[in-house]
Formats: C-alpha cells, sequence, structure tokens
DNA sequence: GTAGAAAATAGGAATCATTCCTACTTTGGA
DNA sequence: TCCAAAGTAGGAATGATTCCTATTTTCTAC
C-alpha cells in the first residue's frame, strides 16, 4: 500500500463528515504537499472496488466517500448538504434482495430533506 | 405548458426504461427535430421541481429519469446498467423519517447487483 | 386580432467532477 | 544491488450538465 493511499485511507477513518474527493485531496495536502488529485480519485476508486470505502452519490454533487460500517440510511439536506446517519434494520435489506431476486451487491439508501436548522433559517429571513 | 416540455412528458410517460437526458433528447429530436439539448435538461429539472418526475442517480452513470409511482427500490445491475422495479412497503419509510427526526422529501432506493443475465454471460466466456 | 411583456427556446460556450495519459519515482523481490 | 511492476504527479481530455444570449413563442390586456 503507498503512502498515498495509506494517507487518504486515514483521512476517511478521522472524519465524521462524508468528505468529498476534493475536501480529502485537500486535507492530504497537508501532510503531503505534492499529492495530485488524479491520485486522490484513482485510490478512492482503488478502495471502493476493494470494499474498504463506500461510495455515496447525490444527484448534483460530488460523490461522497465513508467508511463501510453496517449497513445505513443516508439523509441529505437539499439545502447544506448535512448528511445524517440512520440505521437500518437488515430485515429490511434482506427483503429487497428477495424481492428483487437478485444477488445484490450494495444498498444506496438515501433519503432528501430540508433539515431543521435550514426550515429555521428560511423562516428568520 | 410548452411543446417541449408536454413532449418530453409524453416521451417519459411512454417508456419503461428509465431513460436518461440523452435517451430523451434522441427520442424528442424524432418529433421535434430542432428541439435542444439544452430544453431537455431544463424541462427536466423544471417536472423533477415540480415533482411531476423523479430523478435517479447512479454514480458515474447520467442521471435517469422515471415517473413518480409509488415509492419503489431500484435495483440496478452494474454491469448492463438494467434497472429494475422493486415496491416498498411504506411502513418502511414512516420508519426512516421517525428515526431521521426530519421531514423527508424524497427518497432514493438503490440497490446494486449483477444480473442474471449478466452472471450468466461471465460464466460462459 | 394585436401590441407588448414575459417566458421559453435553440445553439453553442462554459463548467466541473472525474478519468485518462505519459514520463518519472518508488517499491518489492531475486 | 538491480530490475520489473506498480504507483505517482501533473496536466490534458472527457462527458454530463448548466449557463448565456439573441431569437421565438406564448400570454394578457385592450
Amino acid at each position: 500500500m503507498s503512502k498515498q493511499k495509506k494517507l487518504i485511507t486515514e483521512i476517511l477513518a478521522a472524519s465524521y463528515a462524508h468528505p468529498t474527493a476534493s475536501q480529502i485531496f485537500e486535507e492530504a495536502r497537508r501532510k503531503m504537499p505534492n499529492i495530485a488529485l488524479g491520485t486522490v480519485y484513482r485510490n478512492l476508486g482503488v478502495l471502493v472496488d476493494e470494499g474498504t470505502i463506500v461510495r455515496l452519490s447525490v444527484t448534483g454533487q460530488p460523490d461522497r466517500f465513508d467508511l463501510p460500517d453496517d449497513a445505513h440510511w443516508h439523509v441529505i439536506c437539499d439545502k447544506c448538504g448535512a448528511v445524517k446517519d440512520i440505521p437500518v434494520d437488515s430485515d429490511i435489506l434482506e427483503r429487497i434482495e428477495r424481492d428483487a431476486d437478485e444477488q445484490i451487491t450494495s444498498y444506496l439508501l438515501t433519503a432528501h430533506c430540508t433539515c431543521k436548522k435550514c426550515r429555521e433559517a428560511e423562516i428568520n429571513q
């Protein structure tokens, strides 16, 4: 495992913010000023393929990355982009797999909201 | 509602294939040879905002569009991109909303698989 | 029906996340 | 230590999507 890949993994492990590739890149530059954006992308892809991390796609936003805890829902605020993790019962996942009649490799469980903070901010302005 | 917007809605209503913007554009050009790709994108965005249609984002693939039936899971084959719709029980959605403690505006329920056809194709080659 | 304003369009340029390319480094094993 | 394989930096290329502007269409009030 290259230094770069190790660094990327560490940054992700230390982060609770579901960072994007460029946020990881920015953070990585602090420790390793010459690391290239392409290197970050390539390693993120490799780590996703390995199953070491998971990719979270959101319409119109850059992809975010996360450690593969137990499967969980991502509840995303459409205004500020904040992401909240909600646990998911495994019986739900089993039911989907049975209904789909396919061998499921991964789940992307995303709900959109306007979070309380943003709703308050809208009212107050 | 402009002719263009009407056409886009009709194309989507007639399709079972969760088409992408460019597929819709291609189809639209047959009926209206001068329609612009930007017009398709803009109207799709408007229709999504209205809630007339829903947007389905998949990592590394262009967005797809669908009519907002009852909420359902999208099971996507990572090899061929085929999308299968699976119904979802409303009690699951209610549970997420309660657990998230937010007012949910939409759900994106996606599972990835390698579908049976593609698995067979892999074995046979 | 008509004039003017507002909304929508066509066409193409611009944007931005992501991938690809290439010459150069680093790494691990014999 | 030397070589081949793997990985990297840097930047160019790609592709979906958005933005811009002059023109056209639509709508409303008369």
